[in-house]
DNA sequence: TGTACATCAGTGAACGCGCGTTCACTGATGTAC
DNA sequence: TGTACATCAGTGAACGCGCGTTCACTGATGTAC
């Protein structure tokens, strides 16, 4: 049966919803398409309606969750210039996120992925990295954010993805609350 | 036909190195079982002799790889106690490794990965980890070394691990090496 | 405003390829005597 | 030391499952008049 416009706008929503929450979680390759339409309550025959591929899928997909969250990100900067950078890291480093990967930051979980990915998907995806590094630039380095070379955003961005990546590999809970707790000192005391 | 006992261990050697290369070059789910026998000059039926199976030759490759670095690290300190710290560093964000994945450290390529795997594999790493992390700490801190809770090493491998995998992701090759360059800068600076 | 037709998203069965794993067979190694 | 046999790693074909993708069909939506 034909769908309405405004539910096809919806559902495409639902699935890329759908697919940044299981890729964060499993990985690209853990996931299937059939998954990611049945968390969008569609059956998988349907993808190829709104995508030409998985790899077309994995490329709009990051692309919307790194643009929505550089926007989310600079909105909260708005409205609380002094505090927001200091609640970034603490928001970051939690044991929340490192448990569900599905509601975190996507760097941690997918930019060693990205990497290996076909160059559609990395060119789409470096340009929007851009973007979240301006925003995060003007977070961290207020008034003197060189927006050019986003230099202390690029830091403490690496060292945030770094310790995430490691506290959800390591299987000791102790290891991985030292991890968030150490590194989330470090960068509490800079800022 | 059979084959004899020194050529068996030496096969089983040439297995997990090729399996090391070919994992951080493409991770876990990327690589055949038959790729890596072929890189190891065997044929793809021969693996079941050696490993029970794919998670199990991911287990003990990720071992071997910890346990052989940690290892000549620790010689290399040994060798250089005070050079070999800041030539870690700029070794780690070379564009070399940024390039040769296979030649570089395992952590940015794999963890993420890892941190998806079954618990036998998540365990036995996280052991081999905390090895890795002692010398670490004793090359970043010298006598100071706190091997109880290896500090100064969770943050700056955090930091290292972290812009190493962006590097990897982004495609802009200026941004990839204002990346390597950046943060080598930072970490160099307090060395 | 109402009617007839064309469009196109949804459905689920089916296709086809890839890859981890198994298996029967081979023949060199290692062991028992 | 030499001989006969058992062992077991190597080989490559075959199995079987999983998953991305295709397809024929359905029927509600949207459009033309």
């Amino acid at each position: 049966m034909k769908t309405s416009r405004a539910q096809v706008e919806q559902n495409r929503q639902l699935i890329l919803k759908a697919a940044a929450e299981l890729f964060r979680l499993k990985g690209f390759d853990g996931v299937k398409v059939a998954e990611v339409m049945q968390a969008a309550s569609l059956t998988h025959g349907g993808f190829y309606n709104y995508f030409d591929s998985k790899e077309a899928l994995i490329a709009e997909t990051c692309s919307a969750w790194v643009r929505e969250r550089a926007e989310s990100l600079e909105a909260k900067r708005a409205a609380d210039p002094d505090g927001e950078a200091l609640a970034y890291v603490e928001r970051y480093l939690s044991r929340r996120y490192r448990d569900h990967p599905d509601m975190a930051c996507l760097y941690p979980a997918l930019c060693a992925d990205i990497a290996r990915q076909p160059d559609t998907v990395r060119h789409a995806f470096t340009e929007d990295f851009k973007g979240y590094l301006t925003v995060l630039e003007r977070l961290f380095a207020g008034d003197t954010a060189n927006e050019a070379l986003p230099q202390t955003a690029i830091v403490r961005l690496s060292t945030l993805i770094g310790a995430m990546t490691l506290a959800r590999a390591v299987d000791d809970p102790a290891l991985s609350d030292a991890i968030l707790e150490t590194v989330r000192a470090e960068l509490t005391a800079k800022a």
